[in-house]
DNA sequence: CCTACTTGCTTTGAATTCGAAGTGCATCTC
DNA sequence: GAGATGCACTTCGAATTCAAAGCAAGTAGG
């Protein structure tokens, strides 16, 4: 580096360019086995597998879109082409008439149960592979913490508009 | 989770959605910062950075498409764009009249610098406010063999490498 | 030289993504 | 209960992405 940030030294740039590089690969893999083996994308996947994950198997549009990082014009989109390929069903909410309830079929189920094993596979294969059993804890424990200092901070929602952010 | 992988303990299954989520938050808050702070994307600012980086500020095409996680056609694209703003130029090689040599402006040596203080900032904040000394080092440690396991696996479809060929 | 193959890059077309605007239900205030 | 305000979701238009196909420059073998 010939002119290093001059607020990060050489080993927070290591660890911020390894974080990125090792997320994209491992995203890139996953999504190509995914799509081989479902002909599923990884949000589609993350969508499916989130329902499955439900208590009832069904969440509303909003829960399912805050689960993942993902605009809520995007999740309709993807919401229509799992309906339309059977894996989804939506209907409105019996509380909120504007809501809706997005139900994972058997169908979906069942594509879920089929490409999860070579999902797993693969990220075991590339990402946990090289780990020690220290490693993973060390990861599982960093990680973690990030995740909740980010979450906690104001990720994106810092409109200036009238209204708080209920973030509490 | 209802039905864990069969693969995956709870301890990995959390580590890699923290992994997935961190990266993508991470991307997204950063994103968010150089498109209002310079009018540019994350993928830009990895193109112009990377040239900033380079010994006379130039690379090729090729060498600047392995660099980044990125298909060929899409850094034309992004390039395209680069050129128009006057931050990049485009020549052909002295030695191989096929390859295209990419070089900084000034301008775009110029944006780096503006952008890079806050983008720095952000990463910090975010990335590693949380982290201890130690947190630093482990992440450092483990995403840095990660990383080297994953560039010498081949998921599927191998890289390009000398040698290999025929992706028609 | 000439032909065949390889390499580096661009063009094309389809798919996916987001933000902004639009629609309709729900809640609050009077 | 009428009007104002806010919420959940969809539609729309523009931008970005990739793989496949195309083009031009280099290389090898005769």
């Amino acid at each position: 580096m010939s002119d290093p940030a001059p607020g990060l030294n050489s080993e927070q740039l290591g660890a911020y360019f390894a974080l990125m590089e090792v997320s994209s690969l491992l995203q890139y893999a996953v999504d190509e086995h995914l799509r081989a083996d479902g002909d599923l994308s990884y949000v589609q996947f993350q969508i499916l597998a989130r329902l499955v994950d439900a208590p009832e198997g069904r969440l509303r549009m909003t829960d399912l879109a805050d689960g993942v990082v993902y605009s809520r014009s995007g999740l309709t989109y993807q919401a229509g082409l799992l309906d339309k390929r059977g894996l989804i069903t939506r209907s409105p909410s019996p509380d909120d008439e504007r809501s809706v309830m997005v139900t994972v079929t058997d169908a979906g189920r069942d594509l879920i149960a089929h490409v999860l094993p070579g999902h797993v596979d693969r990220v075991r294969q590339l990402l946990f592979e090289p780990m020690t059993g220290k490693d993973l804890t060390a990861l599982s424990t960093v990680l973690g913490r990030v995740r909740d200092h980010m979450r906690a901070t104001p990720p994106r929602s810092a409109k200036p508009r009238a209204g708080r952010n209920r973030t509490d």
